[in-house]
DNA sequence: GTCTATAGCATGATAGAC
DNA sequence: GTCTATCATGCTATAGAC
């Protein structure tokens, strides 16, 4: 998580790179950030319970779903047993809160480092459609969760995902309002548009496996999808990264 | 659920009233296609508790999965006891088949209904999109059902859900390629632009709260998706349905 | 901090009366 | 066909030893 101001465009390397995005220092703020939740002292100790529990839980939640995983199975998983668990957590929806609400932090600063400081429309849709890509590959078992999960939580959770979400796609709509009245756009629907952005960047971590199957990389999907856009804004620059 | 042939472009008045997707004559079809699973005699008590069910199904399983949905709340939901439910099916997840078996039968046909004998690329892919967003919006429960669940089921079911949603893309695939190939359409990835399309399909059942809450119609989203793909495809001719 | 053992309850499914 | 009553199981969460 680097605050160092925007390359230009980006590859998922550079990008991967210029993050960290280790689940080491994930965990370790969350631990800092949850501190009524989590009752373990020792943050060695604590950070690495809460890497497994967390992990164990996207495994086991986006095979199966969350509300279909025991506690004794999230257990078995994470290699520790119920007291052990439940040290970490006060209950089953404790787990739902810390995943989200990392996921939700993260996004907010990736996306404001990557497109901080730009202010061409153009190349800030471009950095904001990549890092948002960059970022969910990265982190896909994170996203992937939260966008199954999110509906079941309850209500403060879900409006918060509700929040973040439309926190996101109006990021795309400022954007292409701004090149609009720029007279770099055409004149599009930019809230239709910004949530037609949103589903195609969210469809690359939804279906993960079917991307995988017909051989899609995550640059290509990038750079079609910038294509894309570039087409339905009238906009004749072509795109400067690599198409591979 | 006629086989007339399609009609010219159509609103979205126009489509319900040229398919029947009464939840009787749904209810009666599913009856008539799983004599194994139900094992109620009288068709007219058959039909009446099957839309029951199904309806209480949908209703609880996309509140809150279909997981955590217990049994007794669904005849609490359904208006049936234990046992009457358990006339109907023979199990949890005999649910899940009827439910989802009907809606691929459904996508299938009106997809095919629809496109058949247009063979204009542009015309088709108009068709293509315009049905599919018809059906999902006069079906969303069901829609958003199987696409919230189908990760979770039976390895014959889930296969089931893949196949379908590749069934569909590939009709739209199959419609770039020719469009590309009469020279109609620029030559872009077809396989990518089929995924985006479908995702962006997807995302009008998967977030109708969100368009409801800005006030955006059905027809207004089809209108933006196939202008969206005009220009993508650098197709000039402008779009014959009426853009409200 | 981490374990084992268990309390207390809700669940899916069935049996048998009507 | 539909009901009520009941079974065995598996669940979340906690208590208390180490």
């Amino acid at each position: 998580m680097s605050n160092s101001p925007a390359p230009d465009i980006l590859d998922f390397e550079r990008f991967m790179a210029a993050v960290d995005l280790s689940q080491t220092e994930i965990c370790r703020a969350l631990y800092h950030a949850n501190p009524q939740t989590i009752r373990i002292k020792k943050e060695r100790v604590a950070v690495r319970n809460l890497a497994r529990v967390i992990d164990a839980t996207l495994r086991l939640a986006n095979r199966r779903g969350f509300a279909a995983m025991s506690m004794r199975a999230l257990c078995r998983e994470a290699g520790l047993s119920m007291g052990g668990l439940y040290a970490m957590i006060q209950n089953k929806d404790d787990l739902v809160g810390l995943i989200q609400s990392h996921g939700f932090m993260l996004t907010r600063q990736i996306l404001g480092d990557f497109t901080h400081g730009i202010t061409e429309p153009l190349a800030r849709l471009d950095a904001a459609v990549t890092s948002h890509l960059f970022l969910t590959e990265a982190m896909r078992p994170w996203f992937y969760f939260s966008y199954m999960e999110a509906r079941h939580l309850p209500a403060a959770h879900r409006a918060d995902a509700v929040a973040i979400e439309r926190e996101t796609e109006d990021l795309f709509h400022d954007i292409i309002i701004d090149g609009i009245h720029a007279g770099q756009f055409a004149p599009v629907d930019a809230r239709l548009t910004a949530s037609m952005t949103k589903a195609m960047l969210q469809d690359w971590y939804l279906k993960r496996g079917k991307y995988r199957a017909q051989n899609t990389s995550v640059s290509r999907y990038g750079a079609h999808l910038r294509a894309l856009l570039r087409a339905h804004l009238g906009v004749e620059i072509p795109d400067q990264a690599t198409d591979r």
